[in-house]
Parts: C-alpha cells; structure tokens; sequence
DNA sequence: AACAAAATGCTAAAAAATTAGCATTATTTG
DNA sequence: CAAATAATGCTAATTTTTTAGCATTTTGTT
C-alpha cells in the first residue's frame, strides 16, 4: 500500500502525462515532452515503469496502450493530500482559497453555484 | 520564468520538506527523511539545491539555515496548477469536490460557513 | 504479394544522482 | 580554557537514471 514517491524525474514526468490522458501510447508521450529524447527513451522507460507496476499495456493494433494501474481518483487523492500537507499546512480553507484565486477568471455565475451547493452538501453529508 | 520541473528524486522530497517546514537544517531534514541517508549526503544535496538557485542559506549560530527563493505563495500556487491540469483537467469544481472530501471528517460547522464565505467573497470579486 | 512504414525486443553506453568519508573549523560545556 | 561535540569543506566512488542504436516483427499500402 505504498505510493509512487518513488519514481525518477523523468518517471514522473511520464506518469503524469498517463494520468492527465489515462492512455498513452509511445508517440502521445513523446509529443507531450518539451524537449523530448528519442522514441527508444519513451519506451524504455514506459517498460521500467510497467516492470515497476505503476503501468500495464494493452495491445492495440500495432502499438501498446498504456494506462495506470492505480486509479486516477486515489491517485488525484494522494496528490492532494501531498499538497495540502506540503504547501497548505493541511488547512482546507486555505488550498480552497487559493484554488478559487487561480480560477477566478474563468468562473461564471454559474460555476460559483455549483461550488456553494458543493459546500452546502457535504456540509449537512459530513455530520 | 521557469520552475522546479527539473528536480531530481531527492532534490523533489527535500524541497517539499523545507516548504512545509519553511526553514531546515541539515538535521532537520534528516529527521524528516524515513530511511535517510547520510548527514553528508543530505548537505551534498543542499547544496546542489542551493547552486542551482532553488534554496539560500544563512548563518544561523553554528549551523546553516536552508529556505526556498521562490516563496512558498508562488510554490503552492504552481503545484495546485499542476495537480489541476493533471489529475482534474483544470476543473475546479471537481478539485474542490476532492478537497472537502478528504478532509470532511475534519470539518467543523465554523470552518464550512468560512468556505462558503470564501465562495461568495470570490464570487463578488470576480467581477 | 511485396514493399514501406511503424512498432517492439534487446542491449549497452553515457550522464546524472546519490552516497559517504576524512579533514578542518567553529561552538558548547564541564 | 580544554575537551568534546557538532558543524562545514572538499573529494571521490557507486549506483541509478537516462539515453540511443540495431535487429526483428508486425501492420498498412500499392
């Protein structure tokens, strides 16, 4: 039940392009790196990953599919757990503060609705 | 205007320490470390971190005293983007969703009637 | 069906990160 | 103030990561 603290740089620069898709192939990744390396590069390190069982593959057609093996949901989980901790001193209030300042701009009427209900909800959920 | 994308394994899990400690000793960081290294494996690193522009030190007493240069306020920021686009595909809704969820056993009636202050505060300003 | 294109299998080398040891200097304490 | 403690300076070696090349296989196209 340990988590992937343990990935390498490019490892999870990687990791986090699978979750950002939830599927890659060998091509999708290279196109998602700045300043790629070779498309030897990708594979090798998408196989150490799938070897470390932070990835599997499919075959589809001609090519591997890659996915995570653990969940977006408890891996978005983790990560904001570790943010929070990190950077926000574990208080709610304040990471929500600061998510709704870099969202600000692009909130509508609507949006902001549905964030109360939100609240609302998990306020009379949580007791 | 470029980030700490560019952090190895153990630069990353000591950057996150000295931001949720603000400041750190060498022996700090040591504690903080599950299975550490070295005291002089963890001043190597301190080091590197601090040649490459991500942390300064001050003489503090007989020892030194690491803190980050870019402020923790511009840190949390740049790590909620990144945990946005990656895991929440920049939806603040489903972040903040996330965020109550995990913390609502946590939650007192004072702290949701903040969140909801917060929420109709951005609201107003937002415009 | 044959050829071209694109994928994987496997291997190995270069680069970077991680680690620790010894010497030296400063600080605290008895 | 002398000894012990605890810090830094410097250096070097091991391990891990990162990289890419060549061979082979599979797919698509004419």
């Amino acid at each position: 039940m340990k988590e992937q603290k343990n990935l390498s740089r490019r490892e999870r620069q990687i990791m986090d392009i699978v979750y950002e898709l939830n599927e890659v192939t060998v091509a999708q990744v290279l196109e998602k790196i700045p300043n790629p390396p070779s498309y030897s590069t990708i594979r090798a390190l998408l196989r150490v990953l799938e070897e470390k069982g932070h990835l599997i593959h499919k075959q589809e057609g001609p090519r591997y599919i890659y996915s995570p093996t653990l969940p977006r949901e408890q891996a978005r989980q983790n990560a904001l757990k570790h943010v929070m901790r990190t950077f926000f001193d574990n208080s709610t209030e304040d990471a929500v503060a600061a998510l709704l300042n870099i969202s600000e701009d692009n909130l509508s009427e609507q949006d902001y609705k549905r964030l109360s209900e939100l609240i609302k909800k998990a306020r009379s959920e949580g007791r």
